[in-house]
RNA sequence: GGGCGAGUGGCGAAAUCUGGUAGACGCGCAGGAUUCAGGUUCCUGUGUCCGCAAGGACGUGGGGGUUCAAGUCCCCCCUCGCCCACCA
């Protein structure tokens, strides 16, 4: 009588009693003589309940902790949750709740969710970025960088909402108008709080060698971002008044081809050099256009537009006296927001150029082509060739000479060698209630005024209108507002802005490390025992934000003596993403599926599997194709099914284990190994149910499948952690959890092949298969081929001239005529 | 416009790192068995075409190349996806 696949009655039993077991505790303790692993997976943002793509990284995230502990590992196997941010806001506003309610109300949902699923998460270091026992950290590491110059204020550019009286983040701005009210985005100078990431821009490059294992276009985008422009800075004069005026570029060798400037619409000294040349009533315009105009349209324009600044520059190489125009496609933020127009060789200064009739000079004859006329050029030249026009370069190749007109700049003292990023500065202040306030006071008499250790956390008060108002709503608030300075004692006031939750997320992995440490941030000997992280799994979404802050963070630290390291993940995983029917999964597109009611209907190790099983865990899933009718009998189900008979009649079968299912199950453990340490889950899955066909066929023979079946048994545990207990507990009777059972080892000698198929081709196509010993030598392989009769007629008529022979795998017959 | 990645059966995918039996495993489909019944379970078959079969021809987006041999390596092109996008 076959034992019947129940998850719904075992997988809340086991959900109990490894809760009660303390099963994944991760141990602090020193003489442990286990070496420790840090699995770490993305931390959980709390905005209703676990959707389909925590099922998916969470899936992967787990099978990766198991198959740690039971390879051998201490394993640190921690959760939290990211639970500051405008979603808790926005949803409690329109619920008439506090956002703190709504965000509890959604951690215990979750939270009952992943112990539903069967994760392995050690909840003893659950932690809570809302909670002041963790902010009052995220305030500590604020001041931190304070102190050191790298928190600082400035006025920027923000968009902002006219309706809802708010500054909206650029990823809340679609398509210019507010997401949440349809308004259109205005732009607006605030004085905001910035990280100083820029200064580590270098260095985030140059330790990009110790991502080792890091999906390449990561890495790349991170490049990108940061974006590491070598070139040279070179001083141009304003005629009219004889004042400096530095550009950034990329080609020094197109100097003598120059022939207007630019400025940004955005550089400071517009208007004094518009109202000097008496230009200020054409200018004004279009500079309150571009002030007025949300910055994620402004990126969007391709118009050629600008105006005439009236006054001139001259050129450091030639003497040359060139028009300087204001346009916005000159970029403030980029270099020194002026920019030297070489029409001839760039794209946008040619249109500028054709727009403007401003003149277009040839200055690296490309190779092979014939002298253009400047006059009938419809696009910018490439610049690789010759420099011409440029005494006294003229026949140096370019781009070769960008070195030696360098050198010949800074000798002239025109100019010098230089660098730009692309990186800026991290915006981190936000008007907004649900954050971390930064611990900041203002004093008339002493300025910024940090607020001492022992005062912090700055508790976020709850009662507070926390709508927006155009300003942040701590300033409403009286009692937090009002303070005396620590310095002086006299009025003052608080800083009301609250943290971007990007800060908070940029060191919760090392709170893991000591969750309950009430003296310190984390303990550095515990951080310095599990860190860096063994491997970390997550959303590719994160691979610049997110990522990029962490990795600064861990720097900052590494500066301040607190961890021994530079980089705190040098394994990166991401899953793709789950999507319906081709389209991202959205409530708006109504093609929403969650996880959990599939939980409820089919058991968690399914939805688990099926997630894995699905395909490689870095390629999206389109849940519509691998899941079908959802009333359908999922596949993973069905094999699970199977799987408890053949271990159920494996655990009553008296035969011995048949030669050939003992080879198939060293082949299981040699495979499944080989895919974890890859994470090619849906291999791995694949492997398990050839073992498990095996098995059958076995038993069917009358053999025995006892050593198969626990053997089965312990390679599920890592993928449906809930089967694979209820079989090696129940079903094969063993005291003690699997999931704490050694990863199987295999008998090396039983994966080599006796026989092998010899393969014999003729001009490379397979005209007959021999199966033969697999340390056959090359003269009998070739007898074999040469006997063939398929191969005789495949040649027919014509010789053999070459036989290309690798035994024991393949024989290669060419034959002519 | 730039960068990165991917195109393999009706479908999800294997094999690609290391050139050597293309399509493992699963879904679906077809036929059969069991069942009162089944959206159950089990068995068999299943790349396309020709053929009763043996066997043969074709086949990894398209074109070219290297090689005894190419899904795999090289060049060009097409399509799709993602990211960045006036970055001087």
């Amino acid at each position: 009588m076959a034992r019947r696949y129940e998850p719904a009655v075992f997988e809340p039993k086991w959900e109990e009693i490894w809760a009660a077991e303390g099963l994944y505790r991760a141990s602090e303790d020193p003489d442990d003589p286990r070496p420790r692993f840090y699995a770490l997976d993305m931390f959980s943002y709390p905005s209703g309940d676990l959707h389909m793509g925590h099922a998916e990284a969470f899936s992967g995230g787990d099978a990766i902790a198991r198959y740690e502990a039971m390879r051998g590992h201490n394993v640190l196997h921690p959760i939290g949750w990211d639970a500051f941010g405008l979603p808790a806001e926005n949803a409690a506003i329109k619920r008439g709740i506090h956002p703190k309610e709504w965000t509890y109300t959604n951690i215990e949902q979750q939270r009952r969710s992943f112990r539903r699923l069967g994760m392995s998460f050690d909840w003893q270091r659950q932690l809570n970025t809302c909670d002041p026992g963790y902010y009052r950290w995220t305030q500590w590491l604020f001041l931190q960088l304070f102190e050191r110059g790298l928190a600082y204020r400035k006025a920027a550019s923000t968009n902002w909402c006219p309706n809802d009286q708010t500054v909206l983040a650029n990823e809340q701005v679609v398509q210019g108008r507010c997401e949440r009210c349809g308004a259109v985005v205005q732009r607006r100078e605030l004085t905001q709080w910035f990280f100083k990431i820029t200064d580590y821009a270098q260095r985030l490059l140059d330790d990009m060698d110790e991502l080792t294992d890091w999906p390449e276009r990561v890495v790349t985008m991170q490049r990108n971002w940061i974006g590491r422009s070598e070139g040279a800075e070179v001083t141009f004069e304003i005629a009219e008044t004889g004042e400096p005026v530095t550009v950034f570029t990329t080609r020094p060798d197109t100097l003598w081809g120059v022939t207007f400037f630019v400025f940004s619409v955005e550089h400071p000294d517009v208007e004094r050099l518009a109202t000097l040349a008496g230009t200020w009533d054409q200018v004004r315009p279009l500079v309150e256009k571009v002030r007025s105009t949300p910055l994620t349209i402004r990126e969007e324009a391709d118009t050629k537009e600008g105006v005439a600044l009236g006054v001139h520059v001259v050129n450091p190489v030639n003497g040359e006296r060139l028009p300087v125009y204001v346009a916005p496609y000159v970029l403030m933020e980029y270099g020194t927001g002026a920019v030297m127009a070489v029409p001839a060789h760039d794209q946008r200064d040619f249109e500028f150029a054709r727009q403007h009739g401003l003149p277009v000079r040839v200055v690296v004859q490309p190779d092979g082509a014939d002298p253009v006329d400047p006059e009938t050029m419809t696009a910018a030249l490439p610049h690789e060739g010759v420099m011409v026009h440029s005494a006294p370069f003229d026949g140096e190749r370019s781009p070769a000479s960008i070195a030696k007109v360098t050198t010949w700049l800074e000798r002239e003292g025109r100019g010098r060698a230089a660098v730009t990023f692309r990186l800026r500065d991290w915006l981190i202040s936000r008007q907004r209630y649900w954050g971390a306030p930064i611990p900041i006071i203002h004093c008339p008499a002493d300025g910024l005024v940090p607020v001492p250790e022992d005062q912090l956390p700055v508790i976020l008060p709850e009662d507070v209108d926390f709508r927006p108002g155009g300003e942040s709503p701590l300033a409403r608030h009286p009692a937090f507002l009002n303070v005396d300075c620590p310095v002086c004692g006299g009025p003052a006031t608080r800083e009301t802005d609250t943290m971007d939750t990007f800060v908070d997320s940029s060191w919760y992995y090392y709170r893991y490390c000591s969750p309950d440490d009430e003296q310190r941030a984390f303990d550095p000997q515990s951080v310095a025992r599990w860190m860096p992280v063994g491997q970390y799994t997550g959303g590719a979404e994160h691979a610049i934000l997110h990522l990029l802050y962490s990795r600064f963070f861990t720097k900052v630290l590494y500066d301040l003596g607190l961890v021994p390291f530079t980089e705190p993940f040098p394994r990166l995983m991401n899953q793709g993403q789950v999507i319906y029917d081709g389209a991202r999964m959205s409530k708006s597109k109504g093609n929403m599926v969650a996880p959990m009611p599939i939980v409820e209907r089919w058991g968690a190790d399914t939805v688990r599997l099926t997630m894995l099983f699905a395909g490689p865990f870095e390629d999206d899933i389109d849940w519509k194709l691998i899941a079908g009718d959802p009333d359908r009998r999922p596949a993973v189900h069905a094999w699970l099914g199977r799987v408890f008979n053949v271990v159920d009649d494996a655990a009553g079968a008296s035969g011995d284990e048949p030669e050939g299912l003992r080879r198939a199950t060293a082949r299981a453990v040699k495979g499944v190994t080989g895919d974890m340490e890859r994470f090619r889950f849906n291999t791995a899955i694949s492997k398990l149910q050839v073992l498990t066909n095996e098995m059958r066929a076995a038993l069917d023979g009358r053999g025995g499948a006892r050593e198969a079946a626990a053997t089965l048994a312990l390679l599920l545990a890592p993928f449906a952690p809930f089967a694979a207990e209820e079989l090696w507990r129940e079903v094969l009777g063993n005291p003690e959890s699997v999931h704490l059972q050694s990863w199987p080892t295999f008998d090396p000698s039983l994966v080599v092949q006796d026989t092998v198929t010899l393969v014999i081709q003729v001009n490379g196509k397979v005209r007959d298969r021999v199966e033969v010993p697999a340390d056959i030598d090359e003269a009998s392989a070739l007898a074999l081929a040469r006997a063939s009769e398929n191969a005789r007629r495949a040649v027919g008529e014509g010789r053999v001239v070459k036989e290309i022979v690798r035994a024991p795998k393949l024989v290669n017959l060419v034959a002519q005529g």
